[in-house]
DNA sequence: CACGGCCCTGCTCC
DNA sequence: AGGAGCAGGGCCG
């Protein structure tokens, strides 16, 4: 046991050190659920874990640091680790603008439940999923990476991606910990990406992430980025289906929670089931989402949910996706007829 | 333009 | 046991 701290100290503190900070901001709980917002995927990066006196923290990356979450009904406590220097307020203020804690969301669910009897009747009791503002490259990746995918294995193939072309941030309870890789870290293997990728079983997708890497790569990469962010959201799709292995499902994806888009509203097979239920029963006998019936369904959403329609639609997601784990596959809408789960039993 | 077939892998189901 | 079916799509014909 002392033999292992000595080691982890030694590997941690040479030949970089990072430092770790502690902190804690004043949040209620009920306006943030962390298995919700962190785990239900957005972000592939998060893991929870429950001690045996049932002590939950969650622990992850993301913009660089390694993060561990403790939640109290009115505070998040964190610790941090980071391989760069930074005011100790700086790592405050990225875990707030991650989580955008200054979006009002019991405020703007009053207006979703007046807007929509759907919304009022599904979420009575208030998913408290937070739409998260995440990396532009990491989201753009990530989502190439759940096309037909679960987010198990998506975690896996990111990890993967990680450990491979990502920087060490740290080790931490015996686990080493990685950043997600630098679009200059990612062109440097570009040659062998494609080949890389395929050998690590990302399948089909490994052709799409090497080829949208360098288009990013040319496009400008960060700066690309930004005027993302700058132009509107229709703007900013139109530029992104121009990347192989985008269309507009993982391009609305991207610009709900990496460019500020929070009009955005991606429509996945959950929520496009959802809305032939409940919102547009004209498309009740039609199965393919062609890219028509794609804008009909989201444009339907942001004339009834307003300029953070996007929100609106993770808060349905999550109130979706429980009724879909309640269910054991059979995906039943709270306005059909419910049918019981399936009695499990063997073994 | 709408549609079906196909794409990689890994898991579950029967 | 081992093949079908499927998972928070996209591309190509």
């Amino acid at each position: 046991m002392l033999l292992k701290l000595y080691r982890i100290n030694f590997l941690s503190n040479y030949p970089k050190m990072s430092t770790c900070v502690k902190g804690k901001l004043s949040y209620p709980k009920d306006q943030l659920n962390l298995d919700l917002t962190l785990l239900g995927g957005q972000s592939f990066r998060w893991e929870k874990h429950t001690n045996d006196k049932k002590e939950e923290k969650w622990q992850g990356v993301a913009f660089e640091c390694f993060w561990e979450l403790h939640q109290t009904p009115s505070t998040i406590k964190y610790k941090v680790f980071s391989n760069k220097k930074h005011p100790d307020e700086y790592f405050t203020k990225l875990l707030e603008k991650y989580l955008r804690l200054d979006f009002d969301l019991s405020g703007n669910c009053e207006k979703w439940k007046r807007a929509h009897r759907h919304f009022a009747e599904t979420s009575q009791a208030l998913k408290a999923v937070r739409v998260l503002d995440q990396e532009p490259l990491e989201t753009i990746l990530s989502f190439i990476c759940s096309q037909n995918n679960h987010i198990k294995r998506i975690s896996t193939m990111v990890q993967w991606l990680c450990s491979k072309y990502g920087s060490k941030i740290c080790s931490y309870e015996g686990v080493d910990y990685f950043s997600f890789p630098s679009l200059s870290s990612l062109c440097d293997h570009q040659n062998e990406l494609e080949s890389a990728l395929r050998e690590a079983k990302f399948g089909y997708r490994a052709k799409f992430i090497a080829g949208s890497v360098k288009k990013i790569n040319e496009s400008g990469g960060n700066d690309w980025f930004q005027k993302l962010r700058s132009l509107s959201f229709k703007e900013a799709r139109v530029e992104l289906v121009t990347l192989p292995g985008i269309g507009f499902k993982v391009a609305d994806c991207i610009c709900l929670m990496a460019l500020n888009h929070l009009e955005s509203v991606p429509i996945d097979t959950h929520i496009y089931k959802i809305a032939q239920a409940s919102y547009l029963p004209r498309l009740s006998g039609i199965k393919s989402v062609t890219p028509k019936i794609y804008e009909e369904v989201a444009e339907h959403f942001r004339k009834i949910y307003g300029d953070y329609a996007g929100w609106a639609q993770a808060v349905l997601f999550c109130s979706g996706l429980q009724r879909f784990q309640e269910t054991k596959g059979k995906f039943v809408d709270k306005t059909n007829v419910c049918v019981p789960a399936k009695k499990q039993k063997k073994k």
